[in-house]
DNA sequence: GCAAGGTC
């Protein structure tokens, strides 16, 4: 029996073929030159094998030609108009090969991650090498990770494929072009007829740039109404002479009411304090404190620490761990998963970081012992690992140096120990008011050694004696006042996106880069960071829609979440695809 | 000239 496997990109089709074939395989060209394709006997199952891939989705959905002149046809008919699905630009020879591997087989089986992306990107794959062969057996191998057994048990135990899953992903392709191609044209025509100064301008709706819009706005209006209010704090210090520095040391005592926005509350409560101000230490608690190494890295999270901490736009921190993933140096840059498959093989990888002078040290003390698994999140997208270096690489320079680093760094880290420490609070009465200082103590750096990225350090406490009496050096009632909410950060925002789902982990930069390009938000440098700030178009698009009085604006995220809700009705099978635009025809 | 989702 002739079997043809495809798989949703190159890399996997490489790996799958590896452990199927034990090695030993051919290689032959494809007519697209990221493609090859792999032959190899399996006697497992009495079998011939190619394996191939695509690259990611293979069709784009368009309307038919007589819906594409804007001026000629009314933005409303596009919720009905027919839709075709076409080979996109630059897939055809993707297509071709499957075309031609597909006459040579018996069956057809389905590679592509396991998740809804990649079942629907199995129909489409089904679909065309069905079109070259009517009868072919179309099966669905099962995996999540790309370890030997799980790929063998795979490969002899196919199932069908979701079309369930299959189905919510093309609902919501033709929900978001009927939407967005109805909207963009609608609001481009009214507003440049409007405004001379929009004039050649697409002013595109779509239904993850406007929530990503909302947040940049939204954060905007708060700074803008933001009115500083006044608090008053009783602020309590002891000046002592630090016996082994010889040097005078100031250590804060923090009052327990925080602060109070009422002056004369503030007032009575420190006068009580100045008729009273001798100070008792009323508890010495000592504890064992430990700061947690990080978590596996997702590519949101990467994006995060890329933007806080090496100033690097999240898409182009995607653009670089992109590059270095087909260089072979990273793992496959795109997950949500922050845990560990339990087979998978730390030790190994730490061993090739072994060899690096900066960080080489560190890697072999993990192998002498100082592994520890790494933390396990809550996250498993059941297709790829958390974001981890597969070799070592010397030769990088510039952002390309500083990305592959991060990775590293937080990859041993990941693999080492907690932090750990030793923290003292002194609690204070004076005047029948409480305080409070805390002090650390660093015991063991572990992690931290090769993660600089995390601060945490000393601060010494002179030692102080439960019922211990002293004569404050400082006693004042202070005054202060809120501070104005800082604008988005890039960071901020891929946060706030990711928390709403809005966009998935590949497309959060991208949407970002949009809203940018459109011209609605501007970055704008602040110090080193860089804020967002929304254009008066960005702002005037948000409040228009605001303004029309819908329950859920259009630039809040509750519409995206609806419709990634009726996404999974439609695979658990409360809903078909069928239902889902009539639905969202009501508005 | 419109979207968002894969991936190169």
């Amino acid at each position: 029996m002739r079997v043809l496997c495809v798989a949703e990109k190159p890399s996997i089709a490489r790996s799958i073929t590896q452990i199927l074939s034990g090695g030993q395989f051919s290689t032959r060209n494809s007519p697209n030159k990221y493609i090859k394709n792999f032959d190899f006997d399996y006697p497992q199952t009495n079998s011939q094998f190619t394996v191939t891939s695509v690259t990611g989705h293979l069709l784009d959905h368009d309307f038919e030609s007589a819906y594409s002149n804007w001026q000629s046809c009314d933005p409303f008919i596009l919720f009905d108009a027919p839709i075709l699905a076409k080979v996109k630009k630059g897939s055809e020879t993707i297509a071709r090969n499957l075309n031609q591997e597909a006459r040579r087989v018996q069956v057809l089986m389905i590679w592509t991650d396991c998740d809804r992306e990649g079942e629907n990107i199995g129909a489409e794959i089904a679909g065309i090498c069905r079109k070259a062969k009517a009868n072919i057996t179309v099966r669905r191998a099962r995996f999540s990770a790309i370890i030997a057994q799980q790929i063998h048990n795979a490969a002899q135990n196919p199932v069908q494929l979701d079309m369930a899953q299959s189905n919510a992903v093309e609902a919501r392709t033709l929900l978001d072009l009927r939407i967005g191609a109805a909207f963009t044209r609608f609001q481009s025509l009214q507003l440049q007829q409007r405004f001379d100064q929009l004039k050649g301008d697409v002013i595109s709706y779509g239904p993850c740039q406007f929530p990503t819009l909302g947040f940049v706005v939204s954060r905007y209006n708060q700074v803008k109404a933001f009115v500083p209010e006044d608090f008053w704090y009783i602020y309590l210090a002891l000046t002592r002479i630090e016996e082994t520095t010889g040097e005078e040391e100031e250590t804060p005592f923090t009052w327990r009411r925080g602060h109070l926005f009422e002056f004369e509350v503030a007032l009575a409560f420190y006068e009580h304090v100045l008729e009273n101000p001798t100070a008792r230490v009323t508890k010495v608690t000592n504890k064992n404190t430990k700061k947690w190494k990080p978590l596996p890295l997702t590519t949101v999270d990467l994006q995060k620490a890329g933007s806080r901490l090496l100033k690097i736009s999240p898409k182009t921190i995607l653009d670089i761990a992109e590059h270095l993933y087909q260089q072979g140096f990273l793992s496959y840059p795109r997950t949500e998963t922050d845990q560990y498959d339990p087979e998978f093989n730390f030790m190994s990888l730490i061993e090739k970081q072994a060899a690096d002078p900066a960080w080489g040290q560190f890697a072999t003390n993990l192998q002498n012992g100082g592994f520890q698994a790494p933390r396990r999140g809550k996250n498993n997208d059941k297709a790829h690992p958390p974001i981890h270096p597969t070799a070592h690489a010397g030769n990088l320079a510039g952002d390309e140096k500083r990305v592959y680093e991060y990775i590293t760094r937080r990859f041993l880290a990941s693999c080492s120990k907690d932090a750990l420490g030793w923290e003292t609070t002194i609690d204070v009465d004076c005047g029948g008011e409480a305080f409070y200082a805390t002090g650390l103590t660093v015991r063991e750096r572990n992690y931290l050694d090769v993660f600089p990225y995390d601060k945490w350090s000393n601060k010494i406490l002179p030692n102080f004696e439960e019922d211990e009496e002293f004569m404050p050096s400082v006693c004042e009632l202070k005054e202060g006042q809120t501070t104005r909410p800082s604008l988005l950060t890039e960071a901020d925002l891929v946060s706030l996106m990711d928390k709403n789902g809005i966009g998935t982990d590949a497309t959060i930069a991208q949407h970002i880069q949009t809203i940018i390009d459109r011209k609605y938000v501007m970055e704008r440098m602040q110090g080193a960071t860089k804020y967002l700030v929304p254009s008066t178009l960005g702002i005037g698009l948000v409040e228009g829609y605001n303004d029309v009085g819908f329950d859920r604006s259009l630039s809040r995220p509750e519409m995206r979440r609806e419709t990634e809700r009726q996404m999974v009705q439609i695979c658990e099978g409360q809903k078909t695809k069928a239902d889902e635009p009539r639905d969202h025809q009501r508005w």
